[in-house]
DNA sequence: TCGACTTTGTGCGCGCCTTCACAAGCGCCT
DNA sequence: AGGCGCTTGTGAAGGCGCGCACAAAGTCGA
């Protein structure tokens, strides 16, 4: 997931990508979370408590985003085709997603943006400040370090770590960089559950294992390696370069495409050129 | 895209084929083949040519990793199964995955390094090295331009571009800043044909249909924006501040569920703790 | 008050992806 | 040569997500 984006599967991924289970998208691409493999004998399945498919959880924060944005226009009411079409999905899957959450919608109306908005923040757990911390501040970490959009949506970063000394020490966005040997216990005195790892590939593993041993259960890696965690342990995969691979993956496939239907043989008659423009929706 | 998802647009029509066997991945309804003894009522299905599932592709750049890896240690071959633990799949998914590529593998004793590298490389587009261009560079896109795993996959950066009169002309990463106003003739004159975009959410429309409109098909988003474009171009979206938030659910969901299964009532009953590391996989 | 219109919520069918399980194929040892 | 064991390739089944299409439910106008 990449990515994941997953979706992203994927990114379907695309994308992201989860780690049991796909989103993918495209994108996905992207694997899923959680307990996933397992298939239990008879017993009971316990999918979530909940029951909110992992699908569905995805694209909640878009359309998070888009009803935010409805706020702070002052709509006080979107229907789903509205809506749908703002988030890039189709209305059917919107209001499905929603059912999901409980009935928000009035018919003949549409739904309460104010409402929604809470109902989808508390459903992700944005009501509380999650503080996460950083590990690896190369060009990648800094930027993150450094990037807005976190705060923004009630995701604060609690600390810079770096097995590096000679960036350990460094300020990075208003944080001094600490060494890693101090990780456990800020994690621990801070309460913090996620960690993002910017770290080059061959240091993921190591960084990941501490970020657990510490109490870490939910990881955003945008190192190009496999993790292996403990069974309850979340991973999500930002994996830049598999995105792009991805992308030539297609760009060839049409540029195959492009000749053969240059070429006059067998089945060159294909709608080609469909003006059309497509909303394209989160990954993976 | 991860992702999962599952994403982006898929690709028209394609190529008829024989495919020998019999698995036919009924697709898209688009365009009939003629012959065949087709009793159909109407139109036909096109089976992809070369009918890789976009799951499958969305692994690919994973395995490829791995098995660089292996290579370079001299590794002849592997068995699927050591191959799956070290991508983090399944090995049966494995085996289908590259099912699709044809047979590489030998029974009783495993796929051979080298010839699978190659021929995977080649699947993707990676024998011709597609160079690409970024678009926007606050601190996500100069840290992108700077991020050695592009070049290292044969994915090169082309120029670098960005609205901002302040960032045009500052040198990231050995090239200079170049004004959007040149976009369009870089583009066409170098041949890119996938293009990087982080600016800001509000400007990522505009800067990507000026790259669509100068011949880009194929565009990784960073920007929390959901964007549109002509049929036939392929987006794919990672959306950091979405990883977070669906990694904040999930934790959440762990939370209630630890509270739960502290207190006695009804469904406690769960596993709770198993030991047991698991492979995380890529996307999504 | 009643009817026409709008929009939600969802039952249903379809296709993709994953996983299981096993037959077929290949090398090696005897 | 022949049999044995290992590993691939794949048929079949199950799960999940998606989109269609429609009944239910609520609003608005007369």
């Amino acid at each position: 997931m990449s990515t994941s984006r997953h979706d992203t599967g994927r990114p379907p991924g695309h994308a992201p990508e989860r780690a049991s289970g796909s989103a993918r998208p495209v994108g996905d691409p992207l694997v899923a979370t959680g307990p996933a493999g397992d298939p239990g004998p008879a017993a009971e399945r316990l999918i979530s408590e909940r029951g909110i498919p992992e699908a569905t959880v995805g694209r909640l924060p878009v359309y998070l985003r888009v009803l935010t944005a409805l706020v702070e226009r002052g709509v006080p009411t979107v229907s789903s085709e509205e809506l749908a079409a703002a988030a890039g999905v189709g209305s059917a899957k919107l209001r499905k997603d929603l059912s999901h959450l409980g009935s928000y919608g009035v018919r003949g109306v549409g739904y309460e943006v104010s409402p929604l908005v809470a109902h989808i923040s508390r459903e992700l757990g944005l009501t509380q400040a999650w503080r996460v911390v950083i590990v690896g501040l190369g060009n990648l970490g800094r930027a993150l370090a450094s990037y807005g959009g976190f705060a923004e949506r009630g995701m604060g970063v609690a600390a810079l770590f770096d097995a590096d000394p000679a960036v350990v020490g460094r300020e990075v966005a208003g944080l001094v960089v600490r060494p890693m040997s101090e990780l456990a216990a800020v994690v621990r005195a801070e309460g913090v559950v996620i960690g993002v790892l910017a770290t080059p590939a061959a240091a993921a593993q190591g960084a990941c294992d501490e970020l657990v041993a510490a109490g870490v259960t939910g990881v955003l890696t945008f190192a190009p390696a496999v993790l292996s965690v403990p069974e309850g342990v979340d991973v999500r995969k930002v994996d830049l370069a598999s995105e792009l691979q991805i992308l030539a993956f297609h760009e060839q496939r049409k540029a195959a495409d492009a000749v053969r239907a240059a070429a006059p043989s067998g089945g060159g008659a294909r709608a080609v050129a469909r003006p059309a423009r497509r909303r394209v929706g989160a990954a993976r």
